[in-house]
DNA sequence: CCCGAAAGTGATTGGGGTTCATTAACGGGG
DNA sequence: CCCCGTTAATGAACCCCAATCACTTTCGGG
């Protein structure tokens, strides 16, 4: 209902269905219109219908217009990652002390991406250059760790970790819930068949995940605790 | 050097350099076989190598025998991710206190998916039912978790937290090295920017994973102390 | 011995990303 | 003011890849 991408020809209607063949006199096109169009499809169809010919359908154009504006799919992959970061929530940093906040942003973190399991492999390759949301993220949270105390040397080691936790963690809100199931080749003294059969709760996914976050963060603190107290770090043992 | 795949006729050579067209007389394929066929591709020549037509090819075999014996490409992933599992080292459980064979598992588990990254989408997925070695890592692995003291119900929450860390950890290490540099609109006071600058050593994956993985089995010996105390669990506010 | 199931071949389909020639409007410099 | 390089659109390819289908031949159980 936004562009004129109709269909069928009723004939008297002005506006343009099939354009002409030149250069539009006014511009069609833009890398934010296409990222928009590429959210839209996405947030509405789900990653499987993002290709680059629904992207174009959606914008009322043909695929190879978007090559002047992007240089390929991965690229409005990327644009499309950089658009969702806005919704990680990252504003307890300005509140809470850096341990608590930490544990809201990787919630908020992870049920994003959940959303967007797709982006997982794209976020983790992609230079926050040129991704300005991704950018004001990580600033926040830099930020929020040098204010709780946080050696400079250690943030991103310490920013790193939990991201990676997180996003595995989406990746894992994918899994079937009886993906641990054995077969009926189990063994009779299996730990495992045990352990499964022990395990009780509806999202397995997310005990796991507040298990490991607990976990974490707690070490975390540890951590800080040792490596400000004594001046010379990185001694391990 | 392994099957009859050769190219050129050099006549005298009986073994058929081009099958005839019914079924044969000794059976080409089979599961196993291609399952090898596909971990040699990808050992060799990557996970981008790994098409079917490659993989029918490597077999000296028409594209479409392979569908009687695998269902599709993501079957061929899921045999060679099982594979693939197979070199992840568990022997530490046998002989060392859970916190360490805990520790030296996923040092080995993320080691061998940083080799293998286009397959950990696929493991987060992958039932471990008709998944042998699989099946065999994550018995061992729960095995050494009871072992060393940790109630039924919490040892695949463990499980899949570490394995949540690792497989994201993996991720990681495919990251350019200078993912977080800021552009030049990087603000004078920003706490990102002397956070890359202070950061120092010449593998960062490596030194996040590692601050991440002591924290998290540091933060899981205290749930685990917390709950071997206190008799009624899944009490957190 | 016969006939259905199994396991090959070869042709084909369908989809997806990307390129290329072409056309036409824009816009700065002689 | 016009001219010409740049830009942005169309439409018709191209290539790769997964998967299917019709067909052929062999196997193996009743």
């Amino acid at each position: 209902m936004r562009g004129p991408r109709g269909v069928r020809d009723h004939g008297a209607v002005a506006v343009a269905q099939r354009r002409p063949r030149g250069r539009p006199s006014e511009p069609v096109l833009s890398a934010e219109r296409i990222t928009g169009a590429a959210v839209r499809l996405v947030t509405s169809r789900g990653h499987g219908a993002l290709t680059m010919a629904a992207l174009a359908r959606e914008l009322g154009v043909a695929p190879s217009a978007l090559y002047n504006h992007v240089a390929t799919k991965q690229d409005v992959l990327r644009r499309v990652q950089d658009h969702v970061n806005r919704e990680v929530d990252c504003s307890a940093f300005a509140t809470l002390p850096w341990d608590r906040a930490l544990t809201a942003w990787a919630r908020s973190y992870r049920e994003v991406y959940a959303r967007h399991v797709p982006l997982v492999p794209v976020i983790a390759v992609t230079p926050v250059r040129g991704a300005p949301h991704t950018l004001a993220m990580y600033e926040r949270v830099a930020a929020g760790l040098r204010a709780g105390g946080w050696p400079a040397h250690l943030v991103l080691d310490a920013v790193v970790a939990v991201e990676s936790f997180v996003l595995g963690s989406a990746l894992d809100t994918q899994a079937p819930p009886d993906i641990f199931e054995p077969g009926a080749e189990a063994a009779d003294g299996s730990a495992l068949a045990a352990a499964v059969r022990a395990r009780a709760g509806a999202d397995p996914a997310l005990a796991a995940f507040e298990l490991g976050l607990a976990a974490l963060v707690e070490g975390l603190r540890a951590a800080l605790r040792r490596a400000t107290a004594a001046p010379t770090a990185t001694a391990t043992g």
